[in-house]
DNA sequence: AAAATTTATGAAATCGGTTTCTGTTTGGGA
DNA sequence: TCCCAAACAGAAACCGATTTCATAAATTTT
């Protein structure tokens, strides 16, 4: 390996003035700066991350902590899309990934040692944030930002959940819907802010609303269950499902029961992810806009850790309504 | 920070007495080793892995290398059900995985260095192979494992493509099937080991074949562009897609012209994920085994790191026929 | 009981950087 | 021409571990 020493023999100066130099720091004379990067060059010298972390105090690494039940864990295809654009602009600011574990094996560690031992310098979380072990993360001294979070611990970027489902049912509304079935995902914060999107767009109106059926995100297999098991009962002229694949489970069981859609029954949901794109009908949705929450998750974390910022805020990234196939008006 | 030193003093030991203890070296007393280990969870002792890597010349840390197009990169879902099993194995054996980066941006390195910066034992490899850099991360002397590679540098871990996908085409055509259209992903060497058994599955029964589309895989809507483009010239009476994605796009463009599946058309394709399970109707496919190729690679690459394993070998999966309801029997 | 091993412990060097602090130049102002 | 401040370069300590090697204690052998 290359180390800064060869690099300071190479070049002649000393090893603290080639690392000044590297790092771009002032009082190297301009010329000696550009022969040490020439002598870099030629020699091939790679700095090694983790002597600098141990003395500088910081990785240029984060942390990303998918905590989600065993089944779903990276395979949930809207927080990846997430990661992928966080990752995108973190790494354009020259920050590597590190992929946090539930560290359910043998070597089984709590978060906050875990980042403690990769020193790293902060952390993006998505999933559930109910655990102690989450927890314990969020109000350590580490920085930590997280999607569809609430709690008041540290900041959280979510879509405008209340006010886009709100929308949407006061258009299925009047589009003569009536009977508006709407199978929610498992109970946290964007659950809640969706049921009182939806409460509120009957309120508005003055008119009997269905139940809320509390069924899981990302499950096709219990939304098609419940589909068959509610549909028959409550009869809705309209189903919501709480994601993209769930709604795909619940349009096959539709199917299954030899109903046609939009014609017998119109479906909405949530996401709007390419699959909902590539179905048919397309699947009339609230689209969250994964790239902007993952350009916001970066910058804010990145604020936190490099300008200190401190502020606990909840940072909204706009969903987009939209209407497709999957809804038809009813005659009135 | 607590450090080894801090637990030096609780102890009453040296550091380097200490460090023994830790890593559970022999030449340390029982009982010494037991004070140090209780003293260590008293003052919550966490390792510095920055600094044991430093030292120890390795980090414990595994890279992971998403080469494909920008629009895909993370959000390739049958790489990432790969991804989410290696992570599971290779974790529980007390590695993280850091994600490497294209480094589009100005802080570009070549992948080797950024290896080497981090000091990572291994590297996985997904995606596209025929780049230079990436090349250049296969001859180093970092172990590397890749998915759906065989140019012979380094392991590789595929499906058995050329057998299944023979016997897909010959039970269609078992079944009647004579125009079958494959749509294939865009050149590579699983994209030629379907095309070998697609071609000598009509070996077999001496019959004509319509000649290949190459289109992309994770393209849905260049898959529906060519269904929309060939389904008229060639007149297939079953088309096969080269993964679920692209198989959507194409079956909604089945639709959009009127036909209906399996009725007009029968459909197949390639990866079988949940996707292809929600859908409807169901496709028949050759169902990849994403778990057992994640568990082949990381086992491969530990085997590799730990035990100095160099064996350059093509390890096969064996991937599964499932015929569903997107396919029909002709009367002969 | 003395000598030869074996076992347990610690001192000190090392990994590859960063950072503080000191000393030497250099240039500008009087 | 002389003095002082600013600019530049380097020596040495340090970050937190591991590892080699020397030494002391315990055990076995003769």
């Amino acid at each position: 390996m290359v180390t800064i020493y060869d690099l300071s023999q190479e070049s002649g100066f000393s090893p603290s003035t080639v690392s000044k130099a590297l790092n771009n720091y002032s009082g190297v004379n301009a010329s000696t700066r550009e022969k040490i990067l020439q002598a870099a060059k030629k020699i091939g010298y790679t700095p090694n991350a983790n002597a600098r972390a141990l003395k500088a105090k910081f990785s240029q690494n984060l942390g990303v902590l998918f905590y989600l039940r065993n089944s779903l864990d990276l395979t949930h295809y809207f927080f990846i899309q997430v990661l992928n654009e966080f990752k995108r602009l973190t790494e354009s600011r020259g920050y590597d990934i590190t992929l946090l574990s539930k560290g359910e094996d043998a070597g089984a560690q709590a978060f906050v040692k875990h980042c403690h031992m990769r020193q790293l310098d902060g952390v993006l979380i998505l999933g559930d944030y109910t655990s102690d072990l989450v927890q314990e993360l969020m109000i350590s001294d580490i920085p930590c930002v997280a999607i569809d979070y609430a709690g008041g611990l540290i900041p959280g970027v979510t879509s405008d959940n209340y006010e886009k489902t709100r929308e949407l049912v006061s258009r299925l509304i009047g589009m003569g819907h009536e009977r508006i079935l709407f199978l929610t995902g498992e109970f946290n914060f964007v659950t809640e802010e969706r049921k009182r999107g939806y409460a509120d767009a009957f309120r508005e109106v003055n008119k009997e609303r269905l139940p809320c059926v509390e069924a899981r995100y990302y499950d096709a297999d219990l939304s098609a269950e419940y589909t068959e098991k509610y549909y028959p009962a409550l009869k809705p002229t309209a189903i919501i499902y709480p994601d993209d694949f769930s709604a795909t489970g619940g349009v096959n069981a539709l199917r299954g029961m030899g109903l046609s859609i939009p014609d017998d029954v119109s479906v909405a949901t949530f996401d709007g992810g390419v699959l909902s794109r590539v179905t048919s009908p397309t699947l009339t949705c609230v689209r969250q806009n994964a790239e902007g929450i993952g350009r916001a998750l970066a910058t804010k974390l990145l604020a936190m850790i490099e300008n200190g910022d401190d502020k606990i805020e909840q940072i909204v990234v706009e969903a987009q309504l939209q209407f497709t196939e999957s809804c038809r008006r009813l005659k009135v």
